[in-house]
DNA sequence: TTGAAAGCGTTACCAA
DNA sequence: TTGGTAACGCTTTCAA
């Protein structure tokens, strides 16, 4: 039925039957070159301003748009960026990626997204991304070093959101999980608590594991050690299962989340299925700061990370390093601002 | 300090200077021909096995790619399907464009992300599309007739995703919210609840307003008219504003939410706010069933859309359409699952 | 099986 | 300001 309708499609005849327009149907008809069509559609091409009008008018009436691929082809720039994003970890990603696609839209820049399932997909990805000539690529998944060193020999540059290169030097925006993973922990000290636990992410994670090391270095400058870990994969379900393996061990007083979802998943096992008093008998934080922390129902104590800052810097560093291939590696740290919830007996 | 780096590259120096390895560089070397190198990347080039083990050597050492651009723009087909999701609505969407990515990443498909804010953005994002020619479109984000219709005129193949076309006619996928808004009010009215009330999406929202209409058909049918109703937009906020205001009025023993995240900023209301005991002096019920809809402290009584089945038929769909453009136009529509939380006292 | 040559739809460069 | 012409890097005939 669809196809019904064509006959009796309103718009101006292409001008071969199904093609699309190129910039020489349009040149033909409106009886100038083909590259005057060209700069006519280009940022400072020289062109009569009649000549431009009668141009404009034709292409309308064909409907013609340049052709990306083409243009990318012979320009080199093909105003797309590929955006990584490893989607098993922490669900306050989508935020960053809507905040990410907003910004790079705003600056007509297309987005290619690669949202990956296991470390083992990222050459794979990163095939593609080669293959595609992306203007630039933004990484909120793992990247191993020598990956790294593969964006400077294809002269791609590269924004880690949230991710530190070891040896490599890349350009990065991250929320400073040390210092707020501290200050966190110093709230819970200064509130008498005693007894900490941690419910840290998966080893292979990086933010999890920079969260877990800052929260016992803290607290092993306060004298505390053996402080137990579980590990959970951000989700709320492992924070759930992660306070009932705590629980099953000597009752901690405060439990420190690597994220907002394993800490309410951790809340609802201590009031839901175990019937621990929230905070008067165990305080509980979390990391990241995004919606659900907020609800009424929880109302975490964490650290929020400034997304639409740290989104717009990753924008603003690629594109930098778009226009200007030799801008040297920077790295940028927010930080992150204490949410005082109710889930936490702090001061 | 990234450009030292450049001078002790392991990698095999490119051909000329920092230039991207071509068929040609790689024919030149392997000493046959260019189009042989082509023939040796297609999928059913005739090729004596000899040269083919040659020429993926030397490619290897060259580090060559066949270039996506070149590619698609000879060939016609990019490999690349844009997803349109309007980002303002439902929290539920990002479990939907995770499994879309997944499922075309696993088809050797790229994804070209457009997340949409506001209406009038709509037609630049479709400019966009025509000029990158991808191959096919997945869109969860409403289009008007006169947008669907274009896709036939640009012979771009279409999948709606949980909206569908009035007039036009586009193959589409989505969840029955008819019947699983009808379920439910039918297992509220089984439980003898007397007064309902609405809190339904935003006017311009699709299913939104298929969800608020079948829950008043349904409560008409049963006799029960004047049925309060107050709008949000999908967001938890929106949802507990949405109940304040319906508490002012008489207050309801029932709540119909357009979404889970706005039964649960209800929930909220309700129990914290304004202490009214759920599901014993109020129920609510959401939509969707996707994540917080089934935390402890909720475990909302929903409907949960089979995201994985719509998500694979809509890939499908797609698929399909792409290999043969004379597919006609298809809606398939999917049950929801009903899911009995404790949000609602219901048999 | 192989290679030469003709595009694909642009931009970039250079004379005019 | 113009238009001709050469790329860009590939796929696709078509002869050999």
């Amino acid at each position: 039925m669809a196809r019904e309708k064509k006959n009796v499609t309103v718009a101006a005849p292409p001008v071969k039957s199904g093609r699309r327009a190129t910039s020489y149907d349009v040149a033909r008809i409106a009886g100038v070159s083909q590259s005057m069509v060209s700069r006519c559609f280009a940022p400072g091409g020289s062109i009569a301003p009649d000549k431009r009008d009668r141009i404009l008018k034709v292409a309308t009436e064909l409907g013609y748009r340049p052709n990306a691929l083409a243009q990318g082809l012979i320009s080199g720039r093909t105003n797309m960026v590929a955006v990584l994003i490893s989607s098993l970890t922490n669900r306050y990603y989508p935020e960053v990626l809507d905040e990410l696609s907003r910004r790079l839209t705003e600056r007509d820049i297309r987005v290619l997204l690669f949202s990956l399932t296991a470390e083992s997909e990222v050459d794979a990805v990163l095939d593609q991304v080669w293959r595609h000539s992306v203007d630039g690529v933004i990484s909120a998944a793992r990247l191993s070093d020598p990956q790294i060193r593969l964006f400077d020999e294809h002269n791609v540059p590269l924004v880690l959101y949230n991710r530190t290169a070891s040896t490599a030097s890349a350009a990065s925006v991250c929320c400073d999980s040390t210092s707020g993973e501290r200050d966190l922990v110093e709230r819970l000290l200064e509130a008498r608590h005693k007894r900490f636990a941690i419910i840290a992410g998966p080893e292979d994670s990086y933010v999890g594991e920079e969260r877990r090391v800052a929260a016992l270095a803290r607290l092993a400058e306060a004298g505390i050690k053996d402080v137990p870990v579980v590990r959970g994969d951000f989700s709320y379900d492992s924070g759930r299962a992660g306070l009932h393996a705590l629980a099953r061990g000597k009752m901690p007083d405060a439990v420190i989340c690597a994220s907002d979802q394993m800490a309410i998943g951790a809340m609802d096992a201590a009031r839901i299925d175990l019937g621990i008093p929230i905070p008067k008998a165990l305080s509980i934080v979390g990391f990241d700061g995004s919606g659900p922390a907020s609800w009424a129902s929880y109302e975490l104590t964490s650290i929020r990370q400034p997304v639409r800052r740290m989104t717009e810097a990753a924008v603003a560093m690629l594109m930098e390093r778009i226009e200007d291939g030799d801008t040297p590696a920077e790295r940028r740290m927010f930080a992150g601002e204490l949410l005082r919830g109710g889930s936490a007996r702090i001061g």
